[in-house]
This record gives structure tokens, C-alpha cells and sequence, in this order.
DNA sequence: GACACTAATGAACACCGTTCAGTATCTTTG
DNA sequence: CAAAGATACTGAACGGTGTTCATTAGTGTC
């Protein structure tokens, strides 16, 4: 009886193990940089252990994606708590960018990476991702109701809103902003933020 | 006299023989996908030929890059003849975008793939790739003359911009819009940029 | 204690990018 | 024109990759 719960248990350890040794892996080398044998060694397991407990390697950065979701929601949640839907709005816009530069792997992995999307959809992290995602919607459609934007079309604004955002992290992140001078970089996104939201203002 | 002549066209060719069959199946199957073997087989050569036309793989998708910065320039390039640099500007976003989705892989490429940028800085595409910001940027600049904008940090107004381009373009190519229906995403992505457009009305 | 079940192994497969000794062909020289 | 030299090309080899699977070692059940 409980050793059927043990074994369970046991199982559940050695997947977070897996998980933990290919996050780690992972933040110091990137995803490309990090094989299946690197994490076997890491844990000191055999190659062909790890496939015991993930389908295969997509599925280890799935799992991985999943985290990512988490772990940016907990970035963006404290927004929640703002009253005024025009502030939490232009928060959310912070976090959110300040979340991608902080954790550019992460945000990668969310955003950027090539996955099998048709395979992810059913999964804990698009849950995780539309929750955030939604809630963002929501702020915009508050702010609409709130007569903060003349413009009705909540989906239109926070998507283009969002496009801004993540091009500029992923220029960031992909280093496309070669032409600028290292120092102006941040200084730069800073502008456009505040130019972004200014624009904003006036929907 | 006449012999290196002709030794050079012959590796000049040779060098654009492999470009090609690597553009072909770069095209089919993605960077990623193609291998090394894979472009000696489609030319009828040992994998060990292209190493004496090319350093590294790196090397041909540099080479494949700077095609794509051409490619870009020349669906960009009629916007030029615009008189009005407002209109002009409008033009030069619906085209960089059109170029996006049209060619997926090649704006990849240009904007997202991971690649030694410090490498890169000195080649051909990169200067092409910098004339073709400079207009933008010049763009910008001009509306600003004309007084078409209140504000005068053209710098900041074109990266803005930019960012909303970029990151409409690469949440579609690395298939991001999941959330909003198949049928629904053009129509979006087509009223984000009137919106945008609308937005740096005021500006 | 014997049997069944499970977890883990590590060799093997087919691929990858890359290197390099060897060969075959073309060019130059005597 | 033949020998020598230079060049182009090959394909086996190296160390890596993701993944599979027969075999083994260990645990649980009767």
C-alpha cells in the first residue's frame, strides 16, 4: 500500500531532479548548449535513464517552458493589487519587459524558441501563459471601461501593446541592437517605454 | 594568365553552387533541419568539399544572411520614391512586415536565429542591413522636419516602432497567436498596425 | 526461497560538424 | 613530351548528438 505511494513519490523526485540538473545546465549554457548525456552526468544517472521518466528531450523543455510560465507569472502577479487599471496596465508593461531582460533564457524559451506548438497547447504551461495573458487582456478592457482609451477594440490594443514589448526584449535578446552603443541600449528601451505608454494615452 | 581566371570563376561558382542548394533546403527544412551532408548530397560533392569553400556551417548562413539582407532591401527599396515622408514611413512599415511574413525563414534569419554577432558586424549584410535602418531612421528624421511629429528624438520614435514591427513579425513566425483563431490573426495583425500608425499620429 | 516486476544500464544506431591523409586531376616546368 | 608540382576532391575517422533496447541488478510478492 504505501510503498506503491513511496514508488510514486520516488518517481516524482527523480523527474525534479532531471528537471532541476537541465534548468541549471541550461541557464549557464542555453538549450542547445545542454545534451541529454550533460544532464545524465549531472545527476549521475546513464543516458538512457532520463528517457525513463521524459518522452524525450522536447518534453525535458517542456516541462522547463512550464517553469518559465510560473516563474513570470510570480514576476507580473504583485501588479494585481494595483486599483487603478491605467497604472496596473503600465506596471504590467514594466514587469513584463523587466521579466524578459532578467531572465533572457527564460523568456527565450517562452516567446522566442522554435517548439512544436500544436503539442503544447493542452499543456499546464499554456494554461499558465493564457492566465497571464488574459489577465493583461482584462487590464486593457478595464481601462476601456474606466474611458482611459477612446478605442473600444480591448484584443487590438493588447495585442499591439504586446508586440511592442516583445520586440523590444526580443531584439534584446537576440542582440539586434548592435548599432546602438552598449550604453544607449537601456537608455533607449527606457524612452521607447515611456514613449509606448505615452502613445498609449492617447488610444 | 587566363588559367586563375578561370580557376577563380570556377570557385566563385562553386562557392554559389553550395549557396544555392543551402538557400533550397534552408527553405524546405529550416537552418536546423539542414546538415552539412545534406547540401554536399544535393550538389553531388563529399561533405568535405564545402569545408574548402566555406570555413564553417556558420559561415554559409552568414553568406545566406546577407542574401536575406538583400532580398529585404529590395522588397523595401520602392518605398524610396515616396515622396511624403509620412506616407513614406507608413509604406516602408506595411512592406518590412509584408517581408516578415513573406519570408519567414530569410527575416529569421535577418532578426531572430542566434548568430556571433561580433562576428558579423564586419561583413556585407551587415552593412546592408545598416543602410537600410539608416533610411528608416532618415525617414523618421524627415517626418520630424516637416513637423509631422511634435516630439524630435527620431532615434526613439523609429525604434518604438520598429519594436511593434519586430514583434508583430516574430510572435507569427515563431507561432505565438495560438490564442487568437487561425482566421483571426491577419485581421489583428492588420489593425495593430493601423492602430500603430494611428497612434504615432500623435506623436 | 522462488518468481515476477521494475529500475537502471550502457552498448548500439543513425545522425551531426569537422578534420585530414591520401588520391586523382590539372598546370607548369625542364 | 614526361616529370614535377600544385590543386581539387574524397571518404574514412573523431568526438559529439538524440534515442532505443537487450541485459542486468535490485525490490516486492507469494
Amino acid at each position: 500500500m504505501g510503498i506503491v505511494q513511496r514508488k510514486e513519490r520516488e518517481k516524482e523526485e527523480m523527474r525534479l531532479l532531471i528537471l532541476d540538473a537541465a534548468l541549471k545546465l541550461f541557464r549557464e549554457r542555453g538549450y542547445d548548449g545542454v545534451s541529454i548525456r550533460n544532464i545524465a552526468e549531472a545527476i549521475e544517472y546513464s543516458p538512457g535513464t532520463i528517457y525513463l521518466y521524459y518522452k524525450d528531450k522536447s518534453e525535458i523543455f517542456f516541462a522547463l517552458q512550464f517553469e518559465a510560465a510560473a516563474l513570470k507569472r510570480d514576476h507580473i502577479l504583485p501588479v494585481a493589487s494595483i486599483e487603478d487599471p491605467w497604472e496596473r496596465l503600465i506596471e504590467f508593461g514594466r514587469r513584463y519587459i523587466d521579466f524578459g531582460l532578467k531572465h533572457p533564457e527564460m523568456y527565450d524559451l517562452l516567446f522566442i524558441t522554435r517548439s512544436p506548438m500544436e503539442y503544447i497547447e493542452n499543456q499546464e504551461c499554456w494554461q499558465v501563459g493564457m492566465a497571464t495573458h488574459s489577465f493583461f487582456v482584462e487590464t486593457v478592457q478595464a481601462c476601456i471601461d474606466k474611458r482611459f482609451f477612446k478605442s473600444t477594440d480591448a484584443d487590438t490594443i493588447a495585442y499591439t501593446l504586446w508586440c511592442h514589448a516583445h520586440g523590444l526584449v526580443s531584439l534584446f535578446i537576440r542582440e539586434r541592437m548592435r548599432m546602438y552603443p552598449e550604453e544607449k541600449r537601456q537608455e533607449l528601451a527606457q524612452k521607447s517605454f515611456a514613449m509606448i505608454a505615452k502613445m498609449a494615452e492617447n488610444l
